[in-house]
DNA sequence: TTGGAGTCAATAGG
DNA sequence: CCTATTGACTCCAA
């Protein structure tokens, strides 16, 4: 077929200054097809017109998230390939982070650059059927491999291994001495953390405390982490994280509500509507219910499809983030991303769900964030009670 | 220092 | 195996 007007390199050079890439396992002697030795990165591809791919996130212009997520995958799953592969191929991204990143796509204009990456690497991928034949071949010998290994060592019984880095003793070759990294940690395989696990009453007793304050004082966080028996810096973390994932479940709502979701109007975040009246509020998470791999064709240059711009609904206040609402729209790398068939810029019956409690308490939770950030602003403490 | 954005990696379910 | 969840860590900017 006599697609894009791209040449379809693949592997190369992965410029970046530091970073950590993912050591353990890998299949670097691996060749494929016409795989040419060039680096030995494990991560992807720019493979085109010799940009690196931080020229092309650059450039790109506003990519649909979602429906890249969505066809994305739609894919994987009508390919069988999973998402560890995918990842760690394709993205330079663990599996955990694949799988968040498709369940829970921020908005374009709401990525940094870096966090844009992956989409534009997404997009690259999809605008050639032909990379679903190579994952497709490098999970064949990915098997090959394990069969091999496992049928021929059978004989020694490795009783443990160090937990990290598969590796193994193919032939060969690398003589690895990862470590270093994250953390202190040494000698001993054993002792590795813990890995604290909050019990369901923890969760609910800082999901209280974050309704009140989502913006605890270090004397408040440090009550809490006392009251519940947890380091101090668990709960920390713990506010860390649910913030941002409070927030970024309100980005879902907000690219949901405006793009509309495929078809009957019907299903929504199960749950019943109600939901009682406070407690947990939620990180309940509604997975996106996307339609079923059902093997719909559907295409559009994503590079027109602003047509599922939206934003700025009702209120909708917004943080001082970078929002570049322009759309660039380069003509060269137009060339580059408009392929062929990629995304499907599903237009679909818009259907605004007035109600979802959850979502309330998302957008007041958003509200309180908001609001703490200009009372820091004004210079206050205690963002608290605030008579005049 | 604090908070946000991205991720990693352990782990719980299928 | 695979995917989803989530505490912790790194980087970076204010």
């Amino acid at each position: 077929a006599p697609e894009s007007p791209l040449s379809s390199a693949e592997e190369s050079v992965k410029s970046q200054q530091e970073e950590q890439m993912c050591r353990a396992s890998i299949q670097e002697p691996s060749e494929t097809s016409e795989s040419q030795p060039g680096t030995p990165l494990p991560l992807p591809v720019p493979g085109h017109s010799g940009l690196s791919i931080q020229e092309m996130v650059a450039m790109s212009p506003e990519l649909d998230t979602y429906a890249i997520t969505k066809k994305v995958k739609e894919v994987l799953t009508d390919n069988n390939l999973g998402q560890r592969l995918f990842g760690e191929s394709i993205l330079g991204l663990t599996q955990g982070s694949v799988s968040d990143l498709l369940a829970r796509p921020k908005p374009w204009h709401k990525l940094s650059l870096k966090g844009r990456e992956p989409f534009v690497r997404m997009q690259l991928w999809l605008n050639d059927p032909r990379n679903v034949e190579k994952l497709m071949d490098m999970k064949r010998m990915e098997k090959k491999a394990y069969m091999k290994r496992r049928h021929s060592s059978i004989g020694e019984s490795h009783s443990l291994e160090t937990g990290l880095s598969g590796s193994d003793l193919t032939q060969g070759a690398s003589p690895q001495n990862l470590s270093q990294q994250q953390q202190q940690q040494q000698q001993q395989p054993q002792l590795k953390k813990p890995r604290v696990v909050l019990a369901p009453e923890e969760k609910e007793a800082l999901k209280r405390a974050y309704q009140q304050k989502p913006y605890p004082s270090p004397k408040t966080i440090e009550e809490l982490a006392s009251q519940l028996n947890l380091k101090t810096s668990t709960v920390i973390n713990w506010f860390h994280n649910y913030r941002s994932r409070i927030r970024r479940e309100l980005f879902i709502e907000e690219i949901q509500a405006a793009a509309g979701e495929g078809g009957s109007p019907s299903a929504r975040p199960g749950k019943s509507g109600g939901e009682g009246d406070n407690s947990c509020d939620g990180t309940e998470s509604d997975s996106t219910a996307e339609g079923r791999p059902s093997g719909s064709e559907e295409r559009k240059g994503f590079l027109e499809s602003p047509s599922l711009s939206h934003r700025d609904e009702e209120g909708e206040a917004e943080f001082p983030c970078a929002s570049g609402t322009s759309r660039p729209r380069g003509g060269i790398i137009d060339s580059l991303f408009g392929i062929p068939e990629s995304v499907s810029t599903a237009a679909a019956p818009p259907c605004r769900n007035p109600k979802d409690s959850s979502l309330r308490k998302k957008k007041a939770a958003n509200l309180n964030n908001i609001i703490h950030r200009l009372e820091k602003a004004a210079n206050r403490d205690e963002p608290h009670e605030w008579e005049f």
